[in-house]
DNA sequence: TTACCTGCAAATGCTTTGCCTGGTC
DNA sequence: GACCAGGCAAAGCATTTGCAGGTAA
């Protein structure tokens, strides 16, 4: 889990103030690890766990946010953008397991793709800078509730 | 590629008429096999292909033959959901290579998931119905145009 | 007749932008 | 002072919905 030195840090990179509105973006997503976040979400929770700011202002720190690879924008197909603090010392990124009953993510590790992008480049000429998995099923949990549903 | 015959056959199952605003917009993905489509391009297609129709009823269209598993909806993070036909004959969904640069999106096939599906349901009970996998990156053609920028 | 379809316009929901004010370098 | 940030309201854009007027079974 990156920690709010490293934050600092790449905002110093960016030339971008640390401000307290930013900082408290910053803290719920500290406060809230392994979940993935709307705007909307990021804004109530701001406003709940501290104090109030502006929608504006959450949309934009999330995108100064993403640009300085603090955050990662992930899209699950449920309308709204989803962000969650980008993991540093991951050298592959993890993959989501989405459960189409409940809506819960879930994450994995994987490094299965490393030898394919290795392949699309030697046979295509195509060179992977960055990739994408998910997996839409049912969780565990939602199996044990409605095994005859499911099985 | 997919025939008119188990589109027609499909729309039957589903008790949906094949009206001539649905027929020309299946025309429209058969005439235009490996693209992705938003339904946007496909109102400015059919209309520039056949005659006018209402954007509205793209959209339902859309949303009809995607439900009825005759068109597959896909999201490139692009800000608009893209479709395209779906390949009956195949039992593992094909991939896709989305090219930073120019925007053009390549396919391929890959069976590498199905060992990683099994081992998520015995390992953590998740069971997997769909997938999604996506490289981004620079296409053969950019990278022969621009070496240096992307070597 | 009844249920289904289309087209249009209006509404929706997420996200972005313009503008003004206030704080920072 | 020049620039950067935040708040608010308005705008933007893809998509959905309500409704009136057909059309097919």
């Amino acid at each position: 889990m990156p920690q709010l030195s490293s934050v600092y840090r790449k905002l110093e990179e960016g030339a971008k103030r640390l401000t307290p509105q930013r900082e408290l973006i910053i803290k719920i997503f500290l406060n809230h690890p392994g979940e993935h976040l709307s705007a909307e979400e990021v804004h109530r929770l701001v406003r709940q766990e501290f104090q109030d700011i502006g929608l504006a202002t959450v949309y934009r720190t999330l995108e100064l946010l993403t640009g300085l690879e603090i955050l990662e924008r992930i899209n699950f197909n449920d309308g709204r953008a989803r962000y969650e603090m980008k993991v540093r010392e991951e050298t592959h990124r993890h993959h989501h397991l989405v459960c189409l009953r409940c809506g819960r993510v879930e994450e994995f590790q994987e490094d299965l793709l490393d030898p394919l992008e290795d392949r699309l480049l030697q046979e295509r000429g195509f060179r992977v800078m960055d990739h994408e998995l998910k997996f839409y099923g049912i969780c565990a949990h939602c199996r044990r509730q409605g095994k005859k549903e499911w099985e």
